[in-house]
DNA sequence: TCAAAAGTGTTTTTAGTACACCCATGG
DNA sequence: CCATGGGTGTACTAAAAACACTTTTGA
């Protein structure tokens, strides 16, 4: 038997059929009160001119996460991308992309609102698609590879993690209202919440969101002025605020 | 512009840096009243010796999950593996293996214990090893690759799990009692369980479990026979058992 | 008859829900 | 003064936790 030294001198990288590996991300953020995931139209073969998810190949130096991120800023003209962003889950069905074995590592982003979805060149070729537009729609745009999945799966985990996490800060650009964070319930699970026990539920939770001394200034009607929050830093929700049960 | 089938006929593969993409299968179980993963004794490079999970390269005609269990068959020694699997995680730092740029997607498998953990021709390199042991003792064995790591999140996962689904189940061999379903909860938890609301609150679950005419027959020093049950197509668990919060 | 394990009953405590009502602002 | 949110109080309901007690077996 070899050394370990040998053996690693002599191994050839090339010896197994070609794969690939890519990350995609779903950005979510809400869009005029409306969950949305930003999409890019492509410019290239294959799925010319289809809606698609921003990501790419991943280079050999840098980790999934790394990857993710690049692409997002490079996809978005910003920096650094410095919103929420976890592994979702990764798609290897053989013939997702017709040129070749892709393994793609899926990402799910969340960020506030900010009015940077713009591609490096040529802005109208990345805008923010409603999850409604995209999933149950008629005329829902067509989308590349498997990427309509990961978008419900992407919507799916959101959903689920506002249920027991503070994930629903990562939507709101700080200072935040607890209405804002309400807000974002009522658009990700499509219900209407109770304002005074959602009040009453997310101060349960020590540390999960920090009262400032500041205070809104009421616009148009009026309206008690609401206080400022930033996020705190608690994680989890507990008791967590479940989604009742289909029964 | 070129069409797509131009495109697709000059495509090379081989243009790309070469990355290899596996599988690793965290499958877990309990083993005398612990939660234990199987782990196999590495006969080659690299970690010759060290312990790691089943797993291997991808084929480029297969599925991610058909890789596993695949895979799980292969280092098991069943015609084919049966039990829960889901997709874990994928883990993908460049230098997580010696030999190249290796994406792995770690798989979380459960079954019931069976005497079938025994590697292709050696029996004595494949053994379950209790969580405990791996994770936090100090004659812990060496683990190759990040498969601690892997091993960590697949145990996270099922805690959580038992929350909110029917995963204790896959634990058990069918017919089972409550009080199996029960041990599986205190051995992942690691704490006792009041087996009187523990009983009501799986019955809670409409189509959880489905009772059957039959009862065990008590051993040792007596007992009243338990209610045998089979699963039922309920998957998850609603109101959830929640772990206790460590306040 | 005792110990052991399954299973039921019942009380106490905690958390969720519904909704009345007060607060602070703009118009 | 009214409309519009923000925010508190409180009664009602549902679920969790604690634990006493009955059932059915082996020894």
């Amino acid at each position: 038997m070899t050394d370990e030294q040998t053996y690693l001198e002599h191994y050839d990288p090339r010896a197994f059929p070609p794969v690939a590996v890519t990350v995609d991300i779903a950005l979510l953020t809400l869009h005029n009160g409306q969950l949305s995931a930003l999409l890019i139209k492509r410019a290239e073969h294959p799925y010319l001119g289809a809606w698609a998810l921003p990501g790419g190949f991943t280079r050999t130096e840098e980790t999934l996460e790394e990857a993710a991120r690049r692409e997002l800023a490079e996809e978005t003209a910003v920096q650094t991308f410095d919103g929420h962003i976890e592994q979702l889950a990764s798609y290897g069905t053989p013939d997702r992309d017709p040129r070749m074995r892709v393994v793609s590592v899926a990402y799910l982003a969340i960020t506030p609102e900010t009015p940077r979805p713009n591609a490096g060149g040529d802005a109208s070729q990345a805008r923010l698609w409603p999850i409604a537009d995209i999933l149950e729609a008629e005329d829902a745009p067509a989308l590349a590879f498997d990427h309509a999945r990961i978008i419900t799966d992407a919507v799916e985990r959101t959903r689920s993690k506002l249920e027991y996490s503070s994930l629903a800060t990562a939507f709101c650009e700080e200072p935040f209202t607890i209405a804002d964070i309400r807000r974002v319930y009522e658009s990700v699970w499509g219900r209407q919440l109770d304002p005074a026990n959602f009040q009453r539920k997310l101060l349960a939770t020590e540390g999960l969101i920090v009262p400032l001394d500041d205070f809104t200034t009421p616009t148009a009607g009026g309206g008690r002025p609401a206080r400022l929050y930033r996020r705190g830093n608690a994680t989890t929700l507990y008791p967590p605020l479940l989604r009742t049960h289909p029964a």
